[in-house]
DNA sequence: AGAATGACGCTGA
DNA sequence: TTCAGCGCCATTC
C-alpha cells in the first residue's frame, strides 16, 4: 500500500465527520485499518493545503484538546476558531466534551 | 544510511 | 488525575 492511498482514505474518513461533531486521530487510524498509526493521521493532515474541502479542524486528540504546537504555524488556533463557528465548546482548560461532541460512526464509515 | 522528530495513544504508577 | 515511559512509523535532518 503506497503513502498515497493512506492519505486518500485519511482524508475520505475525516470528510465523513458530520458538521459540528469531531473524532481523534487514532479514531481514524482505526476506521481504515490501521490501527496504531495515529501519527500518520497527523501527519496527513499536516500535508493538507489550506483552505481545504477536508474537514481536518474535527480531529482532535485523545486527550479532548487541540494539539497545540508552535511547528503548526498558528493552524492550531485556526483549528479552534472553526470548531467554536460549528458550534463546539470549549471548557476553561480548553477541553472538548466527548459525550457531547464525539462522533460515533456507524458500521458504514469508510472502509475498503 | 542512521538518527531524530512528531497535528498520537495506551498503560501503569 | 496527572505524568512519564513506551510503542508506533513516515518524514525530515
Amino acid at each position: 500500500m503506497s503513502n498515497n492511498h493512506f492519505y486518500q482514505k485519511v482524508y475520505l474518513s475525516v470528510a465523513k465527520i458530520p458538521y459540528g461533531k469531531v473524532a481523534t486521530y487514532g479514531q481514524i487510524a482505526d476506521l481504515i485499518y490501521e490501527y496504531g498509526r495515529a501519527r500518520q493521521v497527523g501527519w496527513a493532515l499536516r500535508r493538507l493545503k489550506l483552505p481545504s474541502n477536508v474537514p481536518w479542524h474535527r480531529v482532535i486528540n485523545s486527550k479532548g484538546l487541540i494539539s497545540m504546537n508552535l511547528s503548526r504555524n498558528g493552524t492550531d488556533w485556526i483549528q479552534k476558531e472553526l470548531l467554536i463557528k460549528e458550534g463546539v465548546k470549549f471548557n476553561s482548560k480548553m477541553k472538548i466534551d466527548f459525550k457531547k461532541y464525539s462522533w460515533k460512526p456507524k458500521e458504514l464509515s469508510f472502509r475498503e
